[in-house]
DNA sequence: AGCACGCCGACT
DNA sequence: GTCGGCGTGCTC
């Protein structure tokens, strides 16, 4: 390759980021900058750079222009500038390598999320025209809060748990929201007002919906952009562009709404990051480095100094958390407004419905229905289904105490739901038959039976796969929806039913209690004021905290148990997966590290279609957050001698796709 | 990942 | 002699 001298011009040396997800090249490279090139080349832009030889090409970013390098050889020139675009904002870098370094992973897989992948159609259009940007000329309140708090708190660069208003409310056009969707849309409103962007990250399209048709009865169109990945990449990459500072228009404050990679979006002077709902898992990343939206927003808001807020209607054990460490201030409404919620067991049942309604709720519901819409609120038709014999219909029973049989994953082996035992070897006690059948109440089965139960009465199906966002609110309607899936009644809904409260408390996790209430909380928050919530079959502290609407409560409960038992979020967790060597390696350099105490590596279950000589085991380790760095760049270590050492099977071999060496996953939500 | 460099066995 | 096998190591 023509080489050419270290160079010592001003401005004639490329730091350069390649754009691969291999840990040896996470790091700058210099490359000398040609003068044909020299004034195609900024911070930010696209590049391509020869790799080892001039005949292999790799895409990368323009970190930094410098005047000399530190490297000491001969530099290779860099090959070509792709665009002049600056896609990345030297923020948004730093924000990337500290997420990346936080993760023990790569800045490249970071940036993945950050910029969308390139349209050459799209980019033209935005360098030829620019973006027509206008800005909200009205400030609005936040109104529901003691006035001018959270205002002064996006001003100051402050850091808020805020609890949503429960509740819908009709925009301008005549769209309901939940009422949490217009506080987020007032205080986004009031950044941009304010000189400075807004980033608001919601779990799905359907709550980014929401935050949309408030924020289109606020601001103009052209000050708002959405980032989500359920439009095309072509609209991502205009929306994305669209946040840029242009080249001749300059850079404009915007909203920029979207879902959890929405923390990492170029906003120009950003002023404000806020998350509804963060205990939702949509906002855990799962691709590496598996970075949660939750800590990106907080790091950003440390380095950019913006404000931060966590709002919504229940409290994850973290922002709790955060609270308790005075780290994050909480912001209640004022005057309060609690949602009406009546527990309720779970016997008793009316007779027409398959026998799910108990009196108490199937009384509620009729009442209600004649003034309005009725929401049923139903678990998942998910693996926690029963299991029957396939021939014959028997329920299949446990052969030691004749509980029922389970699922508790698609392939896992069926178990029985009161003792636990596996049922290997089952057979029919009718007709020896040895196959299963699931048997699920999914949400269509519950409508047919609630339609029965409900004679004259229009029944709405709203699930996963067939979402409704809004009803009419007319009375005599009856929505059935799994939870997440519930749709925007106008006027709120006259009664909510929670149904099958015990079968979701059924999953086995950390957090399901966490989960109910949240799902629970958010489907009582779409009622009508003064109507009542049923929470069918459930009882305890979780019932309690609803009924009270003092969800912090729990979290706090929570926080206590996990402090005693050494869980996330009281302390910090790193699973390390791998072969037995790998990880052996890797708690061998973690030796000097303070970590608590590591539990494993036990055998990794082998799912799917892999072969069972690579067998993996994991660890988890345990420490505390002030040794969060020196764990994570240990184990960064570790990744990286074993991806040098890591070599391919002998040529001729069956090619299978070599599993990484070692995989390091921080903070994973789903351990333990 | 790629790709080149390097150090041992069969060859026109 | 040297062509080319694939194990090793590096990428400005």
């Amino acid at each position: 390759m023509p080489a050419v001298a270290s160079s010592t011009a001003r401005g004639s040396v490329a730091r350069v980021l390649i754009d691969s997800p291999l840990p040896q090249l996470d790091r700058l490279f210099d490359y000398a900058i040609p003068p044909a090139l020299a004034d195609a080349v900024a911070p930010g832009v696209r590049v391509t750079v020869a790799l080892r030889t001039e005949r292999r090409l790799a895409d990368g970013l323009v970190i930094e222009v410098a005047d000399t390098s530190e490297f000491d050889g001969a530099l290779a020139p860099l090959e070509a500038v792709v665009s002049p675009a600056r896609v990345l904002a030297p923020e948004v870098w730093a924000l990337a390598r500290r997420v990346a370094d936080r993760q023990a992973g790569g800045a490249s897989d970071v940036l993945r999320l950050a910029i969308p992948r390139r349209s050459v159609a799209v980019e033209r259009k935005w360098l030829e025209r620019g973006a027509a940007v206008e800005v909200p000329k009205l400030a609005h309140p936040v109104e529901g809060y003691e006035p001018g708090l959270i205002e002064a708190a996006i001003e100051r660069g402050g850091r808020l748990a805020l609890r949503s208003i429960p509740g819908v409310v009709q925009l301008p056009g005549g769209t309901w929201v939940g009422r949490w969707a217009l506080t987020l849309a007032q205080a986004a409103v009031r950044t941009v007002i304010d000189g400075k962007s807004a980033i608001l990250a919601v779990p799905d399209y359907r709550d980014q919906e929401q935050v949309e048709a408030a924020l289109a009865a606020l601001a103009p169109a052209g000050a708002v952009a959405s980032l989500d990945a359920r439009r095309t990449n072509a609209q991502r990459y205009a929306a994305f562009l669209g946040c840029l500072p242009h080249p001749e228009a300059g850079n404009t404050p915007r909203i920029i709404v979207g879902n959890r990679s929405v923390v990492y979006a170029p906003a120009a002077q950003l002023g404000l990051i806020a998350l509804y709902d963060d205990g939702d898992p949509l906002f855990a990343e799962p691709l590496a480095p598996y970075a949660h939206a939750r800590d990106v927003a907080l790091i950003r808001q440390e380095q950019q100094g913006c404000a931060v807020v966590f709002a919504g209607h229940t409290r994850s054990v973290e922002v709790q958390r955060l609270i308790e460490l005075q780290f994050l201030d909480e912001v209640v409404p004022a005057p309060r407004v609690t949602p009406k919620v009546v527990p309720t067991a779970a016997q008793q049942s009316a007779q027409r419905d398959g026998g799910r309604v108990p009196s108490a709720a199937f009384r509620t519901a009729t009442e209600a229905l004649t003034q309005g819409t009725v929401l049923v609120q139903v678990a998942r038709p998910g693996y926690v289904s029963l299991l029957a014999c396939q021939r014959c219909g028997q329920a299949a029973r446990c052969t030691h105490c004749a509980g029922p049989l389970q699922l508790a994953s698609s392939h896992a082996l069926p178990s029985c739901g009161w003792c636990g035992k596996l049922a290997g070897g089952w057979r029919c006690s009718e007709c020896n038959g040895t196959r299963f059948r699931m048997v699920t109440r999914g949400s269509a089965r519950t409508a047919e039976e609630l339609g029965r139960a409900f004679p004259g009465t229009r029944v709405i199906v709203s699930d996963g796969e067939r979402p409704v966002t809004h009803v009419d609110g007319e009375p005599r309607t009856l929505v059935v929806a799994t939870r997440g899936a519930e749709p925007v009644a106008a006027a709120g809904y006259a009664a909510v039913i929670l149904l099958d409260g015990e079968r979701m408390l059924q999953r086995e996790s950390l957090h399901v209690g966490d989960d109910c209430l949240r799902w629970w909380s958010n489907a009582a928050a779409l009622a009508a004021p003064g109507a009542p919530t049923v929470l069918v079959g459930v009882g305890g502290p979780l019932a309690q905290s609803l009924t009270l609407w003092q969800q912090h409560a729990y979290a706090a409960a929570q926080l206590v148990d996990r402090k005693a038992l050494g869980f996330p979020p009281a302390l910090r967790v790193a699973s390390v997966t791998g072969r037995a060597p790998a990880v052996q390696q890797a708690l061998q350099a973690l030796d000097g590290v303070p970590i608590r105490d590591v539990l494993g590596p036990t055998p990794v279950p082998v799912d799917g279609p892999h072969q069972a000589e690579e067998s993996l085991v994991r660890a988890v380790v345990r420490f505390d957050y002030g040794v969060g760095a020196q764990v994570a760049t240990t184990l960064r270590g570790v990744v990286l001698r074993l991806a040098a050492g890591a070599r391919r099977p002998p040529a001729g071999q069956k090619r299978r796709r070599p599993a990484p060496t070692l995989r390091v996953k921080l903070d994973d939500p789903e351990i333990l």
